[in-house]
RNA sequence: GAUGGAGUGGCUGAGUGGUUGAAAGCGCUGGUUUCGAAAACCAGUAGUUGUGUUAAACGGCUCGUGGGUUCAAAUCCCACCUCCAUCGCCA
């Protein structure tokens, strides 16, 4: 949600900043800016009304009275009715836009996207190459088939050392947060309506939930949608600033829709999991947390030795919370393509202006906090990368040593 | 799932229709006193929003949330949420 005194302000700097990311006939500020005036017209109105009728309401008032005061309380409700109408049609328009975008944050979609770093080179398999599924399913990690007949399509389960890799990979993802004095939480899996909606995932993306229909409840896709409700409707405490969160859960999509057929195995299913960063900062320091929640995505997988690049989204492919998005994709050799493992993004005060999450400023005025997030990480498609990467001529996977010691010191998966 | 109880300002806690945005205490801030401190005493101390130059001043709204009754609601009515207690159920 924008602000719609900076709206008012601002027009110009908002209204090109966000021509980079929707068309020129989606965007009409003017329009919310007059709805916004009619607004405060009717306000002004029905409190010069509810004043008077105040004011005669102080000590009990003679029959006339009454009966004029009466009278006055008929014009205010009506007069409500039309402020009330007026207010949803703007609060409308303002859910509708985007945020703004950084200023370094190119316009235009997908094809706009820059990759700012490179980290190591594609592993050379001087062999005939598995794909992830094959590797996973002949060395007995993944149990493609049986959950498919437990749960349907789209499903998996590991098992035994795939169990355990997966067990490894969110310990040493854990750990680096923990050591770098994150709070650990893991938060309920279910999510009321309006902590949805206030996570902005709410009408958009209400296809792609889960719904536990009978309780009015839906699964949460990330752990996002939960930190971002964590502090809602809170004034949080000025010297606690920055809140570092690290968040586990179990993420569930739909992902309505056939899948591509390279997409296959764990690369889109149903379930996954994933460890989340989120900072809640002071407006000032939420690029410093934005860098600092770069460098730790990227020392994860750095730290399992994967080749991935990272990429800046352009405006139109960032989500409409966000002011700016790094992604950070990891090299899927079979694919002969980057999938993204981390999104690392800034909504500034977007996302707490909705969840009404706030701090009191030095000059004590209330303003509301910036949030961040970002994966670190999921481990849906580093697992399929470390299986393809580490891959040896033998069929056997080398285990990043990072992760051994989470495995009894194992060495190959398949030894 | 059932029954009962509760939800008031930073905290504790009064308040069942009319100058109550809310007694009192605690806490906090300032002052008096003191070499300094404690104690005591005095004064101040909710949020939000609107008009206004982010002044002064004035106004609206807010006693869990949302509706309703009334000229007037913290107070009466309805629904919902949360917490506590007891009972029931329980992978």
């Amino acid at each position: 949600m924008l602000d719609i005194k900076k709206i008012r302000e601002n027009k110009k700097d908002i209204e090109k900043s966000l021509l980079k990311r929707i068309d020129k006939k989606d965007l009409d500020l003017d329009k919310i800016l007059k709805l916004d005036d009619q607004r405060k017209e009717y306000l002004l109105e029905v409190e010069q009304l509810q004043a008077e009728r105040n004011k005669s309401s102080k000590t009990k008032p003679d029959a006339k009275t009454i009966k004029a005061m009466k009278a006055l309380g008929e014009k205010i409700n009506f007069l409500e009715a039309s402020l009330f109408a007026v207010e949803d049609e703007l609060q409308e328009a303002l859910a509708a836009l985007p945020n703004i975008v950084a200023d370094e944050v190119v316009a235009g979609g997908k094809e706009n996207n820059k990759i700012i770093k490179t980290f190591s080179d594609k592993p050379k398999l001087n062999f005939e190459a598995k794909n992830h599924v094959d590797l996973a399913t002949d060395l007995g990690l993944i149990d493609y088939e049986r959950a498919a007949k437990m749960s349907g399509a789209g499903f998996w389960a590991y098992i035994g050392d795939g169990a355990l890799l997966e067990w490894a990979l969110l310990n040493y993802f854990a750990d680096y947060h923990r050591d770098n004095n994150y709070t650990f939480i893991i938060p309920p899996y279910l999510l009321t309506e309006q902590s949805a909606f206030t996570s902005g995932h709410l009408p958009k993306f209400k296809d792609d939930l889960f719904w536990a229909t009978k309780d009015k409840l839906c699964l949460n896709a990330t752990s996002e949608m939960m930190l971002g409700n964590y502090h809602r409707d809170e004034m949080l405490d000025t010297k606690s600033l920055p809140l570092k969160y690290y968040a586990y859960s179990t993420c569930f999509r739909r992902e309505a829709g056939s899948y591509r057929a390279e997409e296959r195995g764990m690369i889109r299913g149903h379930q996954f999991n994933k460890i989340e960063m989120f900072q809640f900062t002071k407006p000032a320091d939420s690029w410093t947390a934005f860098d600092e929640l770069l460098k730790h995505a990227e020392n994860l997988v750095e730290g399992l030795g994967l080749h991935y690049t990272s990429v800046q989204l352009a405006a139109g492919d960032c989500s409409a919370a966000m002011a700016k998005t790094i992604d950070i994709e990891v090299w899927i050799p079979s694919m002969n393509g980057y999938k993204e493992v981390s999104s690392v993004s800034n909504a500034l005060d977007y996302q707490a202006r909705r969840g009404n999450t706030r701090f009191k400023d030095t000059d004590g005025k209330n303003k509301f906090v910036h949030t961040l997030n970002a994966s670190g990480l999921a481990t849906s498609r580093i697992f399929p990368a470390i299986l393809e990467q580490y891959q040896q001529a033998d069929g056997t996977v080398k285990i990043p040593e990072a992760l051994r010691k989470y495995m009894g010191d194992k060495e190959f998966l398949g030894k």
